[in-house]
DNA sequence: CTGAAAGCGCTTACAG
DNA sequence: CTGAAAGCGCTTACAG
């Protein structure tokens, strides 16, 4: 059943169904009624296809996220579909699973999907051939919108959070409540939020007078693959340990939690502990960890409304526009340590 | 740029293209050489929804979760995009915030999208409009499977896990260590999951004996709202209370968790506990519960198998499958209690 | 092995 | 306010 049987059996043309399907264009109200009670008599949908081919207008957009295990991902998800659901919008989903060349066959791929936008939390920051195939989607005319990750070498626009603000929070607090000595596990750094993070790290301590200190720096990818477990091990066996531990992401936290919990400190009294990004679950386990905060779907809500806009505008003439999202720190009193108790204000 | 401008390009007709794009049908070695030049060289890309149109064939799926913040269905859609990926599917995906109405205006736009193809783990197991949806989606040739959840009145395939079994193992091995007072909350009895899960923990008491009590039952939606908190206290300030719970889902189980430590209780000392499906955070957390388990990202794998399946064969004279997957029982020692360890085998 | 042409189911100027 | 017709970019018998 097409459009030709409801125009037949309402005795009007294709293009006055058309019109009354998408309110383009004047029709007479009798003739109106006519065509909405041939569609309901005859159950009729129209192909999503073949008016996508026709007005050149999908309104698909594509999700691409590294990792949807991650609950931050899930986060971003429920946030971008609380959106698109609204204005009509049908969201393809892809996980790139943390892995660079499944990103770049997931982007290729779309290229001939005909999209009305992208958002994308890249795998990495740095990668020329990501760069070259949103390039190339941007020419297809396809809206893009970075979310959380930034992607070098390529001026788009985007939605990310305060990560050098809520890591510098974070250490001051630490500072402020006496500890001086503070590790760190810094994510890659040559993605925006491993570096944001660990910048602020380092102007929380120079700001204060203290000095950053290479054996208080541990390293990893962001991944929950046990190198911050063993890292923590490492770090805390030093004959000068830190007296606190920030870590760059939600498996860091965890890792890290695990590894000092197996060596049996107490975490908020032999040693204070600060994560970037909340994990819900630990509250109903009685073991919460103070954190730099942000409200993860409201991120993923800018992003959608971000790109809607430009989808809207269109004219590459349109400034770029990069969107921060504040971060709070939520203290629970995993921050604390006893060994520097006097120290507190 | 289209097929037209590659035919010219290569000196061909656009069916010429057509068959090298897609394989079908023979041509000269010497002439895919030539088309595949001017290909490369123009940096064509076919469009999709003009095959799709012309061959009445999407190669698109759809996929509807109830609640993608659940680390359940983030774990189920790992493993369908894991299969897709490999076979060239491009994937829809809809949250429906377990919001049955929401759930209906997808199904409903989904009828336009010409889909090849629905993994649906419905919001409820009972609901009329779903199914009436669900029909007219089949009736246009789109295959279904569903998802953990069944759907009353429809006769489809789907991928489930044993979830009598698994309750019933977790209660049997509960009775074997010596607990005959076992709470359960159990989730919604119109569910396949609540209903299942509940009828194994009756069985398993029964075949050994033990009474059901109705006052060592507690019921809730399988949210994570409060209800089994609250009913966590009060199921242990009866006179009598059970030495060991059981829990239907993972939302179930923290709250149950955080309730119990707030009491106060010793989990795996004070009081038993066993959860259906495992909670990864946890175990960072050491705060490990014994649960019912199952291979999430298998089951997610094995829908998107049968769905590809049922494509392809698309005769509705296909018998239905009904798959069901295993579960086992993971022990960590949140199920002992002291006050009965003189029983235990 | 290759091409001409109809058709997929819509939208959209254009004419009236 | 309404309709005839071209066009969106492909695929697919059919003919040769």
């Amino acid at each position: 059943m097409n459009i030709y049987d409801i125009a037949k059996k309402a005795n009007v043309s294709v293009a006055t169904v058309s019109r009354v399907i998408n309110q383009s264009g004047p029709v007479r109200e009798s003739t109106r009624k006519k065509v909405e009670k041939a569609i309901a008599e005859m159950h009729y949908t129209p192909s999503a296809i073949a008016r996508s081919l026709s007005s050149r207008q999908t309104n698909n957009i594509g999700i691409i996220v590294p990792d949807i295990f991650n609950p931050f991902y899930a986060r971003v998800l429920t946030g971008i579909t609380r959106v698109t659901r609204d204005i009509g919008y049908n969201t393809f989903f892809f996980n790139a699973e943390e892995n660079i060349e499944r990103l770049h066959q997931i982007l290729d791929a779309l290229k001939g999907q005909n999209l009305n936008g992208i958002i994308l939390n890249p795998v990495l920051d740095q990668d020329e051939k990501t760069v070259r195939l949103m390039k190339e989607l941007e020419a297809m005319n396809v809206a893009i919108v970075l979310l959380d990750r930034d992607l070098r070498g390529m001026n788009c626009n985007g939605v990310f959070s305060d990560d050098f603000g809520g890591a510098y929070a974070a250490v001051e607090h630490l500072i402020r409540i006496g500890h001086r000595r503070i590790g760190i596990f810094r994510g890659p750094q040559q993605s925006r939020p491993g570096y944001e993070r660990f910048m602020g790290y380092v102007q929380a301590l120079r700001d204060n007078g203290i000095q950053v200190e290479e054996e208080l720096i541990g390293e990893y990818d962001f991944m929950l693959n046990g190198h911050v477990y063993e890292q923590t091990k490492r770090i805390l066996r030093k004959k000068n340990p830190p007296t606190a531990l920030f870590t760059s992401n939600n498996y860091g936290t965890l890792e890290c939690m695990k590894s000092l919990l197996d060596m049996d400190l107490c975490i908020g009294k032999d040693i204070g502990l600060i994560g970037f990004d909340d994990i819900d679950t630990l509250h109903y386990a009685n073991r919460s960890i103070s954190a730099v905060d942000r409200d993860v779907e409201r991120m993923g809500a800018k992003a959608m409304t971000l790109l809607q806009y430009c989808i809207a505008e269109k004219a590459e003439e349109v400034e770029k526009q990069k969107i921060v999202i504040d971060t709070h720190l939520v203290l629970r009193g995993s921050e604390k340590c006893d060994m520097i108790a006097a120290y507190a204000d």
